[in-house]
DNA sequence: TTAAATGTTTAAAT
DNA sequence: CATTTAAACATTTA
């Protein structure tokens, strides 16, 4: 569930308290969800907290004399992942973000908490309910490497008209999966896909290379609204339908959804008439309104 | 009991 | 080689 925006959010969050805190320990409770030696980076200092796609880039520097290298943390939280953070004094100042369920409110650690991480004035815990996200410590060559092989971020500058339409006109799958496929275009995730292609009256189900460059150009600004949209909203806070957040956490984008999740529902656009279907692309749930979507 | 949900990654097929 | 498809990953809920 968490796509760009509800990792940016979190990176935001945490960004606020975390900088400057030290690591005094790091507990793994599930062996797949850490990759790399804990021992790298105990007694480091948090630098800064950055994000590539739905990738966090925690860089943290050793706080011993005559050790100058850096490493990152890299944390992904797939579809479950969630980081809580709370400070020692207890519970009424938490952090909260990632997939929405009631370890959110849960005396933590709880049954999905996978690592914890000891810092000097809090708690970090690495909550991964389905084990697909994992906690990697990586050096700055093996970083540059990673970063060197994702494509750029919907939201990133470089992503232009012309690039989008090189990526279209090269492939006749359905438009959806292009714009979602990871390794030629970053953070853009089912909800999002969904709804700008909502936003641009494109069907998902559309042959990418019958786009013209003008719809192609509409996408591309859906894209980027929808997107930062979500992120001006604090992502969504929609997956698990039985958690009810009562504590005010979580991002309000869910009460802005375009299609997602509307299955039945009549169409937002004005004056079209259609009721919001659902199909499955790529065995991923879309939603699209057989009236406005071409 | 089976299917669906979710984001990547990897292997296999075209 | 590039592109595309399918399977894998783990777990819960419909």
């Amino acid at each position: 569930m968490p796509e760009l925006p509800e990792v940016e959010t979190v990176k935001r969050q945490l960004t606020a308290v975390l900088i400057g805190q030290s690591i005094k320990s790091v507990k793994v409770l599930r062996d797949k969800s850490f990759i790399g030696s804990p021992q790298e980076v105990i007694g480091s200092e948090l630098i800064s907290i950055n994000r590539k796609g739905k990738m966090l880039v925690i860089e943290v520097r050793s706080k011993e004399t005559g050790v100058k290298e850096e490493k990152f943390i890299l944390i992904h939280l797939k579809m479950t992942g969630q980081l809580i953070y709370q400070t020692h004094n207890g519970d009424s100042d938490r952090i909260v973000g990632g997939h929405p369920n009631n370890s959110w409110t849960n005396q933590l650690p709880d049954s999905h908490t996978r690592v914890i991480i000891e810092l000097s004035e809090g708690t970090l815990f690495f909550n991964d309910q389905r084990v697909f996200g994992w906690v990697k410590v990586v050096t700055t060559k093996e970083l540059e490497v990673i970063l060197s092989k994702m494509p750029p971020d919907i939201i990133d500058p470089e992503v232009t008209t012309e690039f989008l339409y090189t990526l279209v006109k090269r492939s006749n799958r359905p438009i959806k999966l292009v714009i979602m496929d990871s390794s030629r275009l970053g953070g853009v995730g089912n909800i999002y896909a969904n709804d700008a292609l909502w936003d641009a009256g494109i069907h998902p189900y559309r042959k990418a290379n019958t786009l013209t460059k003008v719809e192609t150009k509409r996408l591309l600004e859906s894209m980027k609204k929808v997107v930062n949209l979500g992120i001006e909203l604090g992502g969504a806070t929609a997956a698990d339908r039985k958690f009810v957040n009562t504590q005010g956490f979580g991002g309000k984008y869910q009460d802005f959804f375009l299609t997602y999740e509307r299955r039945g529902l009549a169409c937002k656009r004005e004056d079209c008439s259609g009721v919001i279907e659902k199909i499955s692309i790529g065995g991923r749930g879309s939603y699209f309104c057989p009236v406005c979507q071409k």
